[in-house]
DNA sequence: TGAGTAAGACTCAATCTGAGAATAACGAGA
DNA sequence: TCTCGTTATTCTCAGATTGAGTCTTACTCA
């Protein structure tokens, strides 16, 4: 009988071997037109000296909680900070193989993160060795997170196709441009900014127009673009689809 | 030093409150041209007599071994079975809020399965309670399973669109119009079969067909139609979109 | 002031989609 | 056996969407 020994174990934790659970973060953002990952460095073994995703145990708290108290440890911001609010987070799926970790059975629940520009995180405190890292030069990362990392990748990619999570690396306020770019980043291909502009505009929701402008042009010229902000979408429809990836398909 | 707290919690676990860490399977199927769900009836406290996905502790094994094993137990059908093999089972999210389980901590990691026509488990064994119960009138379950099925439902009507395990629900040769059961029944909606014949048959890698044709006609008439197996794609390019559902947008 | 850049509006052909209809093969009951 | 209802498969066609360019302007920087 399942349920009798499910029961009892419940009861008598002792009967199974210990499990940990913990967080771990993929908080990316967007800098200079590269996407980066918040990247920690581990001070202790295992994996001491590695570089690692943000992470820790989970309390007496909710895992979402839990993902973004790490979140604002490690990036040194406090709790109630704006800009912390505005990050989203979402659960990305959870990894606990037997000896992922070599002292014992932890599970990792991975939640992945979109963060506007956000200060570099403040020294001292928890988050001491923390850094954005461009993600192309985030690799052989501390236990599986290159693996979970990747993961992140993949799922931040689709998201931008279908829903409208782009403007959540963004401020309040943002051109179509800048979206554009945000696409660019995280696809890491360019887009034609012709179809974009007007894909962006007609997909119902997605965003909305403040009726301003900037201030000036762009650095290298240009006129002044319209600004928008994000619409109440919850999801792009018709979607925002990647350029030809028939080549990934199978 | 979250480190080295890290560290020391990861030897001395009393440190930190126990926490069990479960599996929960949504094993989809259709049946009677509906989708039904994998249910068993819980016999202890708490929600004692209350339906429940099958599920339960994890032991020295992978999270999806864990699945696979228990989705053995729960239908049934020996681990080594062809039938039980041909499921597709993906993680599907965990739920780990405090109070959840009424009795301690406990992290269910749910699996998402999408299997073939099974037989009525069979009497006896762990899943002497165990039954498909259409989806519509899975409701009230233990735990926050009625979440997890919710979860679990829109993920697999997504998961349509743009992959090709449809076809997870069908024996290894089917015809389109089966194919097109299949989408019914996970929508919840009629499909205009010609259009959804041309699309199925457009899509690269999406089913090859066999060569042969069914033996005789369908149960209401009509010609034979010609079989098909699963292609070799993993994702459908360019996707199979449900009807517009343009109101569940925002 | 001139060169270079970028926003935004248009154009156009190719493709895709939804809706409907046509054709033909079968099963079942009269 | 004949007729009718059902279903597989193919076609048609208009409307919507997409990818690739072009054009016009407004601006910045040197």
């Amino acid at each position: 009988m399942r349920a009798e020994s499910t029961f009892l174990a419940a009861y008598d934790p002792a009967g199974y071997p210990p499990v940990a659970v913990t967080v771990d973060i993929v908080v990316l953002t967007i800098r200079d037109g590269a996407l980066h990952v918040l990247l920690v460095e581990r001070a202790e073994h295992p994996y001491r000296g590695r570089s690692a995703l943000p992470g820790g145990f989970v309390r007496d708290e909710t895992l979402a909680e839990a993902a973004r108290r790490e979140l604002a440890e490690e990036t040194g911001l406090c709790p109630g900070e704006a800009a912390l609010a505005r990050v989203h987070l979402e659960q990305l799926r959870t990894y606990g193989d037997p000896g992922r970790d070599p002292r014992m059975r932890v599970m990792s629940v991975a939640y992945l993160g979109f963060a506007p520009s956000l200060p570099d995180p403040r020294a001292g405190g928890d988050a001491a060795t923390a850094g954005w890292v461009p993600v192309d030069e985030a690799r052989e990362l501390a236990f599986d997170h290159d693996t979970v990392l990747a993961d992140g990748l993949e799922r931040a990619r689709a998201k931008l196709e279908y829903t409208p999570l782009g403007t959540a690396f963004l401020g309040a306020e943002f051109t179509i441009g800048e979206l554009r770019a945000v696409y660019a980043a995280v696809w890491g291909e360019q887009l034609h900014a012709g179809n974009f502009h007007r894909k962006v505009l007609s997909v119902p929701g997605f965003v909305e127009s403040t009726g301003g402008t900037t201030s000036r042009g762009g650095e290298r010229g240009g006129p002044r673009a319209r600004l928008y902000r994000a619409g109440d979408a919850a999801l792009l429809h018709p979607a925002l689809l990647r350029p030809t990836r028939e080549e990934q398909v199978r």
